[in-house]
DNA sequence: GCTCGAGTCTCATTACGTGC
DNA sequence: GCACGTAATGAGACTCGAGC
């Protein structure tokens, strides 16, 4: 079976469980009476189904002698069964124990031997990105989080259920209304999985809102902060460390609340996961294993706010010692303010107070750095406001359908590999680029292929010095290089699947991005192979369609050509060339800047860089730019192109977007600043 | 709750152009 | 001539909504 080191002599629970299993059937064999066996875990057992079958018990796979001399009992923790619902392992000890010694005992024997059995029963594929015993550590964190937020679920439903109970009494009561819809709030909030999480748009904290506040003014206030206002994750993961490590009542403080079963659990998941991470580990590095193993599953729980002290009030100059439902602390870097442009049109005061509230809880939300959001549902206009997010967006997601169990090795690898980068490198000014530019790219979609451009590309190429494979590109050049290929008519391919759905597009372009960007990525490892036999089929077939391949690497200022069958054949270092660290690192600061920036240098212009004139106009019409008033003035259908401006438009001396995307195609090619992604000159325009 | 059809995906295959 | 990468096509699997 499955054995820990301990630092302390205690007993194994998965034998106190076995010797009281044993325990039992001896007393049945004695008295004959069934009721002494408790009856879910003899079944799984099979003890029970033995008994009524055949008369004789018999005991599952989980019980085996084994030892040296086959004499010895053996119990494999791995196959103890659990509880289908809360996947707790099922014990029969639980009556005795409670009696004996009282029920904190019990608890604390449980906990242990759940955690036993959790990390016994881990599934292999679990947290991939950790080491053994890391996995182990976040099992252990789990549970103790998991107890966290059992706690806050029984806080808030006993105290606001002690609030509303005594005027649900009485149907004449002031506030009778209001306290029907906080216990229906209540209800459904009890339900939520993730219930300190903020939900789609908002949806969970505002039904917590609505179990919370008394009254429709204090709702449409929002949930009541603590004096604390925001803490970061760590301030609450050494909190719990803190809490966990102590054996005196002083340092059990809010948000672990003394009448929950958190704190036990805490102090025994603290304590294993010391035992465990110091078998290999020096101390100071077991601690920060743990923090981090804490960290994670904190974030992995969702959990943005919590239930905390209530703030000193009248003679009392201490905050309180146990969390209050009234007065709630946030998790995450000290909130930006949002800027919720008021659009309401005229509303009744209950229809106002609702507005607020779901306007506090979305700007609440918004201002969490931390909380989930959805590159979809994103202007490009808007992206700088999602720059500093520290989490992937909801639309980032690898489907079932996207990495079938059929795909080949090195598509899995390349895709796992970008995977932990996004996870955990998501700061890194690669991923931010490749992210960035996937985003780009998915809003323009299904656009994102090429007609065959004939001649006219070689002609072009050549006066920049790219004629046969393998020319020598002067980094000057490049630039204008890029632009040439940025020329070509970008269209959508008639009967290609696999460029409708904008989230799966933007997922599979950010890790082909960034599989190219990194020179350590499994793809240009695979690419630095000598004799290498390219990227393989699976690969081929995968991203071809969605023409994420190399011509739409260059489009967007990743790469640049060095073969003028770069379009035909772009075969890597023979017909085109990733950029070099420095000069990407340039791209990434020049693109941030471009969609930090308001007016003609802005996100309009880089989207008119990357993806010309015909393109720019589309997104423009679609309402990507709030912030260009010609956007707004103008009302291009989505299929207009630049041939659509009127002839009016061009002779005013007012430069607008038509103008820019009149401009666009020949500025490409002509514009010597084009080398290093210069923004045009402004022409003087006659009248 | 079941069936059906539309839509979309992955994957396999073939044809073609280019470079070695 | 072979290897490689892309374009195009079709088969099979899956999801989702409408209708019963």
């Amino acid at each position: 079976m499955t054995t820990t080191t301990s630092s302390r002599r205690q007993p194994n629970p998965i034998y106190v469980e076995g010797i009281s299993v044993l325990e039992r059937l001896l007393n049945y064999l004695y008295t004959g009476a069934a009721k002494v066996l408790p009856c879910r875990l003899m079944r799984h057992l099979w003890i029970l189904r033995g008994i009524l079958d055949t008369g004789y018990p018999v005991i599952s796979p989980v019980l085996s002698i084994g030892g040296k001399r086959k004499l010895t009992p053996m119990l494999d923790i791995s196959k103890w069964p659990l509880d289908p619902v809360t996947h707790r392992p099922l014990t029969s000890s639980k009556r005795a124990q409670e009696i004996s010694y009282g029920r904190p005992h019990y608890l604390g024997f449980e906990t242990l031997f759940h955690m036993y059995a959790a990390i016994a029963h881990m599934k292999s594929d679990r947290w991939r990105d950790a080491t053994a015993v890391g996995r182990e550590l976040r099992v252990l964190a789990d549970i103790a989080v998991g107890a966290f937020l059992d706690d806050v679920r029984d806080l808030v439903r006993t105290q606001i259920r002690a609030e509303i109970l005594p005027i649900l009494d009485n149907k004449d009561a002031d506030g009778y209304s209001s306290a029907k819809t906080r216990r229906l709030s209540l209800r459904k909030w009890l339900e939520i999985e993730h219930p300190l999480d903020w939900g789609e748009d908002a949806g969970t904290h505002i039904i917590l809102v609505q179990a919370v506040a008394r009254d429709a003014i204090q709702a449409a206030r929002g949930l009541p902060s603590s004096n604390r206002g925001q803490l970061s994750v760590d301030h609450l993961v050494d909190h719990f460390l803190h809490v966990g490590k102590s054996t005196g009542l002083a340092a059990l403080r809010p948000p672990i609340w003394n009448k929950g079963q958190c704190w036990p659990v805490l102090r025994a998941a603290v304590t294993q996961a010391q035992a465990r991470a110091q078998v290999t580990m020096a101390p100071a590095a077991a601690d920060k294993a743990i923090k981090d193993a804490f960290i994670t599953i904190v974030e992995e729980r969702r959990i943005h706010f919590y239930p905390d002290s209530l703030p000193p009030s009248g003679d009392n100059l201490r905050r309180s010692l146990q969390p209050s439902f009234q007065s709630w602390t946030l998790i995450g870097p000290q909130a930006r303010l949002a800027v919720v442009p008021g659009r309401a049109a005229p509303m009744t005061q209950e229809e106002n107070l609702q507005f607020e509230m779901s306007k506090n809880s979305l700007e609440q939300m918004h201002n969490d750095r931390s909380s989930v959001w959805n590159s979809t549902l994103v202007l490009i206009g808007d992206y700088h406001e999602h720059l500093d997010r520290t989490v992937l967006p909801q639309s980032w997601k690898i489907t079932s359908d996207m990495l079938k169990t059929d795909s080949d090795q090195f598509t899995v690898d390349c895709y796992e590999w970008a995977k932990y980068q996004f996870v955990h490198k998501r700061s890194d000014w690669k991923c931010d680029l490749a992210l960035i530019l996937a985003f780009l790219i998915s809003k323009v979609r299904p656009a994102v292929a090429w007609k065959n451009p004939g001649k006219t590309l070689d002609t072009q190429l050549s006066k920049l010095g790219i004629s046969g494979p393998r020319s020598t590109v002067p980094p000057a050049s490049r630039g204008p290089a890029i632009n040439v290929i940025r020329t070509l008519n970008w269209t959508e391919r008639e009967g290609v699947n696999g460029v409708h759905q904008e989230d799966m597009y933007f997922t599979q372009a950010s890790i082909v991005f960034l599989c190219w960007i990194c020179e350590d990525s499994p793809l240009r490892k695979c690419l630095k192979k000598p004799n290498g036999s390219g990227l393989g089929a699976a690969w081929g077939n995968k991203h071809q369609p969605k023409s994420l391949t190399p011509l739409n690497l260059i489009r967007m200022g990743l790469a640049y050509p060095i073969g003028k069958a770069v379009t035909a054949r772009p075969v890597f270092n023979t017909n085109f060339k990733i950029l070099d660290d420095i000069e990407l690192k340039n791209w990434h600061k020049e693109v941030i800047s471009m969609l930090k920036q308001r007016g003609p240098k802005g996100p309009f212009a880089l989207v008119l860089k990357i993806f010309g004139g015909e393109v720019a106009t589309r997104l423009a019409a679609s309402g990507h730019f709030p912030d260009q008033p010609s956007a707004s003035q103008r009302s291009v259908s989505s299929s207009s192109s630049s041939t659509a401006v009127s002839a009016s438009s061009r002779t005013s001396s007012k430069r607008n977007l038509s103008d820019l995307v009149e401009d666009d195609n020949s500025w490409l090619v002509d514009n010597d600043e084009a080398g290093e992604f210069a923004i045009p000159s402004r022409r003087i325009r006659t009248a």
